[in-house]
Formats: structure tokens, sequence, C-alpha cells
DNA sequence: CCCTCTTCTGTAAGCGTTTACATTCCCCTG
DNA sequence: CAGGGGAATGTAAACGCTTACAGAAGAGGG
């Protein structure tokens, strides 16, 4: 609004040096006595100079901003995914332009356009991701054609491709886990609730099969079911269902897990006597419930900081190789939902 | 990353115009003949040309973009917030430099400096300012020092001063409310509990005292507790208290009156019969636990959407005068944790 | 003390737009 | 059909920085 009006020429002129040499004291370069530097500090700091963001953006090609495409904020694991992300790009002096693309695949395309247009230096994408599922090749299709522009790195999604990057959880194997732990525990039919179809949701859902197969259970229909992410909905959707004579449940996200609470407080259950439920994400939700939720922890906040330094790296040295993809182990947080 | 090289230079050629029809075209002046402008926008299409931001900003001296500050994006009621903004704003064509500036201090400021340096068109502050509190002169001076580049937007805090403008929830009122409701219910020990001592919740504190006085009960000590926001830490609190008979609790967020929940659980206390619980908020944990909470809702859609409704305006037009401070009324919503 | 080599500093040409001002083009009017 | 006026278009100067390249200043050797 107010313009300073204070740019590179006013310090070059009060420190007598030229502009040149200011921009090279801006930018550390080590071709500038330190009697000059001192100076030309000394000035800036006085006349309280900021260098305008567009120029150096026209000269540099880069304002050192990161674009970060969520389908939703308000939900617990994006935003608190979108908190590590911010906090350590803050640290390494790159800012973040935040969307919230929605769900939908064109609310997605154009919000990627917008970043794009932005002349962000990478893409963060968080969750949600179909492609790579197999059912949505137009998906991978606009994340590819992105990825020419500037590299993308995915948060537990995978699409594979020039300039993709991506940092999943084990998924498969912490699903996998938390259901054979039950079966072995005695639990006769362990259902798996989701709300989606996106990489991890399948992932998750392989590793339950798995467990099941494992265990010699055959997968019968009612054991997997597709519900709303909403706690009322799933509840209202599990009392709908006649015969769900269910002893164990295991949602893709704590939300749904709450529905069970909700449904089982409906129908009389005692949790987990009558009933085991596990969630996932370990959000603040897990700990909302009584009794308090056993949870799977993704480990968002390691994978969002793997995620940040290997696109630091890759930016400051676009020579480099870094890791396509990283996986990292989920933790099993047992709390009194479960009788293991 | 890679440079689409296609500039206003090319889109010129191919369309036989100058560069300055491009750019009329771009910003849709209407000294352009309706067929210029098609040749032109039909080029523009064929080549896939985006303007260049930086070299736009430059010239415009803005990029469009809008600074957000929230203490902390994890926190239920600031994402949501900000889920709001983003998407009032972006359907206005501003994106969003999203920053996590923490409670302290000095964070606040350097990330202030940082979304200035960003020459962003305005900031908006999301709660946690302690400012108008009268107990932080020096929160005051950095918001009114800030406001004299761009104009400043505070959601749920107060500042007053030039180029400062606030959108605020009438806590007082709400908790006033509440509270005399249920001092009007027949409880005879309401307590209420904060973690904090922001504007807001100084607000809250005001109505809660005013229901005392008005009913004619006189404040004692141990009314009114200052807690820390997290849900294990206000049980322990509560517990350690000896003679903590209270029968009602009033909190300043949801998270806080789940701590109770948990306190009342240990204690063998019933929800609502022996202790009924209000929260604030709203948010998505009012519903996580059993039975379901009493929360305030403080209409944060509501307070988003008039935030960048006036700020758009302002932006589009800076001699309008536009309101410096909107309120707008709360909602009690009832649920099982109250015995009203 | 002069010359060479190295290191530091300055000059000026971009970077890709916007926009005030100049110019051209049309369409009327007389 | 000349001339005037208004609308459409073009020209070129910003905008404030980075950086290749040129030039100056020191250091060191003969």
């Amino acid at each position: 609004m107010k313009d300073d009006s204070i740019k590179i020429y006013d310090v070059a002129n009060k420190a007598n040096v030229s502009i040149a040499t200011v921009s090279r004291v801006l930018h550390g370069s080590d071709k500038v006595t330190s009697k000059t530097r001192e100076k030309v500090m000394k000035v800036i700091d006085e006349l309280g100079y900021t260098p305008n963001v567009f120029a150096q953006g026209l000269g540099l090609k880069t304002m050192h901003s990161i674009g970060i495409l969520v389908p939703t904020i308000s939900d617990t694991y994006m935003s608190s995914a979108v908190a590590f992300l911010e906090q350590r790009l803050a640290g390494n002096g790159y800012n973040c332009i935040l969307s919230n693309s929605g769900f939908e695949l064109t609310g997605k395309k154009s919000h990627v356009e917008l970043l794009l247009s932005k002349r962000v230096d990478a893409l963060i994408l968080v969750g949600s991701t179909y492609a790579g599922s197999g059912n949505s090749d137009e998906e991978t299709d606009y994340i590819r054609e992105a990825a020419r522009q500037v590299p993308i790195f995915i948060i537990n999604g995978n699409v594979q491709g020039e300039g993709i990057y991506s940092s999943v959880c084990d998924d498969l194997d912490a699903t996998f886990e938390a259901t054979d732990k039950l079966i072995k525990s005695g639990y006769k039919k362990v259902v798996f609730l989701t709300d989606s179809h996106s990489y991890s949701a399948n992932k998750k859902r392989a590793g339950y099969e798995k467990a099941l197969k494992e265990n010699g259970i055959t997968l019968k229909k009612g054991m997997e079911l597709d519900v709303e992410n909403r706690i009322h909905k799933v509840r209202d959707y599990l009392l709908s269902r006649k015969s769900l004579n269910a002893d164990a449940f295991i949602a893709t996200n704590d939300d749904i897990a709450l529905g069970v609470y909700k449904y089982a407080m409906e129908r009389g259950l005692k949790v987990p006597e009558d009933i085991s439920i596990v969630g996932y994400n370990n959000s603040a939700m897990s700990i909302a419930c009584e009794p308090e939720m056993t949870s799977i922890d993704n480990k968002t906040e390691k994978i969002c900081n793997d995620t940040v330094d290997r696109m630091i790296s890759l930016l400051e040295n676009p020579e480099l190789e870094i890791p396509r993809k990283i996986t990292v182990k989920c933790d099993l947080i047992e709390r009194g939902s479960t009788n293991f």
C-alpha cells in the first residue's frame, strides 16, 4: 500500500557503492570485501531496506515459494500436515501458498494451474491422490503434466513420473499388523471401514485383506464397508445394517472410527469388551472419546519433514539425485478401545 | 523450473498486435475492439500463454496475494478459519500465503515482516491477539506499525488503529447467556476454564463474571481456572484440586471442555447428571465425546466471509469506507452435556 | 618502479510486464 | 472531400532487481 520507496539505489548511494555490490552483499556473494560488506549492511539496516520481491523474482526467476495443495484443510490430518510443512519450509526461507482444492478433479486441476501461474518453485500435494490406484488416468496425467514445470512432491499418494517424488507411510504393513493382531487375539469378525479409494485407502485395504488371508479367513460381503466421513453418517449406516455381528473394526481414519463408538453406544455394545476399534492417524480425535482410541500413527511429522528436506536439496542443487520415494513405518498406538 | 518462454511478445507477434494491446486484453480494458480481443484471446489460448507474475507484480505492484497469520494451524478452530478464508479469497482471485507464527510475540513479529516483504496486499491475523487486552502494548505497536504498509484484518482480536479492521463474535454475550442459563437452571458452582488471556478469552471471562454478578453470586477463588490447552493436562489439573465441588463448567474451547469429561470420568461423575459442561467453538471435538457436548458456535464461517468481503472492497476501492469492526452473534448449540 | 595477475567493484543489459503518451485510423460533419 | 474528433493501437519508458562483462585497484615479482 504505502510505498517505502527505499530501493537498492538508495542503499548504494548512501553506502557509496554500486547497486551491484549491494546486490552481492544481499546474496552473500564471497566477492565482496568484508569491509564493504559491513558498510553496506549497516546502511541497509539504517534505511530499513527490504528488496522488492517482484523485481527479485524477475531476475532470479523465483520467489522462493512453494505451493501446497490439500483437498481440505479443515481435516485434522491435512491441517497438521500443512502445519509441519509450513514450519519446515519457513525455516528454510521458503513460504507457502496454500490451496484448498476440494476432492474433485476439476478443482484440483484448476488450483494446480493457479499455483503454477504464481511461479512456485515446487508443488506439494497432500493426500487424496487417486492416481496410482489405477482408476484415474486423468489424475495421473495432469500431475505428470504439471511436473514438467516444477518438481512435485506427493504426500501419501503415488504417481510415478519424471519430476515426481513421493513420501508415504507403510499403510499396508500397519493395517496388516493391526488386523493380524486383532485376529490372533481371537476376534472373529473384523470389519474394515473406509471413506475413499485413494492410494492410501487402497493400501490399507490391501493390508487388511492380507491379514485375513494369512489367517485363513475368507473375505465375505459386508466385511469391507464404504462409508461417508462424518461421525453420525457412519453411525447411522452401521445401525442400518441388519446382521452386522462384527466384534472389531478397523477404520481408515479416526473420524470414521468415532462413528463406530456412536454405533456401539446406540446398540449398547461395550468398547472394548464387546467390540474393539482401531482408528487411523492418531489424531486429536483419538483421545477425545472414552475409552480412548487405539489408532495408527502415520508419522505425519516425519514424512513432512523428510519431504521438505528432499525438496530443498533438489531446489538448491537440481543435479542432485534424490530418492524418488520414501516409505516410513507407522506405529500402532494402543489405547483402551482394543483388547489385544 | 522449465521455462515456458512464451511471453507477451510472442502473443503480440502471432496476433499482429502490440504487446500493449495484449496487455489490455489481459486486463479486460474496454478500449479494445471486440474483434481484436477475440483474435488475441485465441492466440493466447493456442500458445497457452500465462503472464509472468513477477513482471506483473513489478508493474502492478501487487501479486494479488494475502498473508494469513495464525499462531498454529493445527488447531481445529484455526484450521477451519483458514479453510474458509482461503476459499473465499480464491473465489476472488487472491491467493494465500500462510504463516504459522506460534504464540510468541517475537515469532509473530518476524512472520509479519516476512509476509510484508512478500508484498502481500493485506494481512489477516487469526485469533490470539493479546493486544487490546491491555497487557501488551508491544503487540499493539507492531501491528500498528505493519498497518502502515498494508491493511490488516483481525479475526477475533481487537487492535484499534489506522488501517486496522476487525471481525469478532460476541463472546461476552454468548458466555453470559450460557452461564446465566446454567445458573438459572439451578447450578450452584459454575467454573470458568481458560487457557489464555487473549482478547477473546477476556471477553468470555467478562461474560461469565457478568452472569455471576447479575445473579448475585460473588466470584470466589477457584472459580476461574487457568489451564493448559491439552485434554489430559486439564484433567490432571482438575484432579489435583482438592475441593473442586463444581457442578458446571464453561470452557473457552472444546479441547479444554474435553478435559473436563476426562476429569468427570476419573472422578466417577456423570455428565450431565452430576456436572454440566459447555464448550466453545462447536468444533468436531464437540461431537466426538459422549454425551455430545453443548458448545458455543462462534460463527467462524460467517466471520471469515465477512472479513474477506470487506477486504476485497477495500482493496478494489481504497477510497471506500468499510466498517472498522463487525460483531457477529454466537449460537449456543445444546447437546447432551448440559441439563438446562 | 613497472608489469602481470588476481580480486574487488562498477556499468549496463536484461528480466516481462504495465501504461502514459503519441500516433494512427475511422467515422462524421459541413 | 477536407478536416475534426474520438476511439483503437503502438511506442517506449518505467518497475527494481541480477549478473555478465568491463574496468579499477592491489599484491607481488623482477
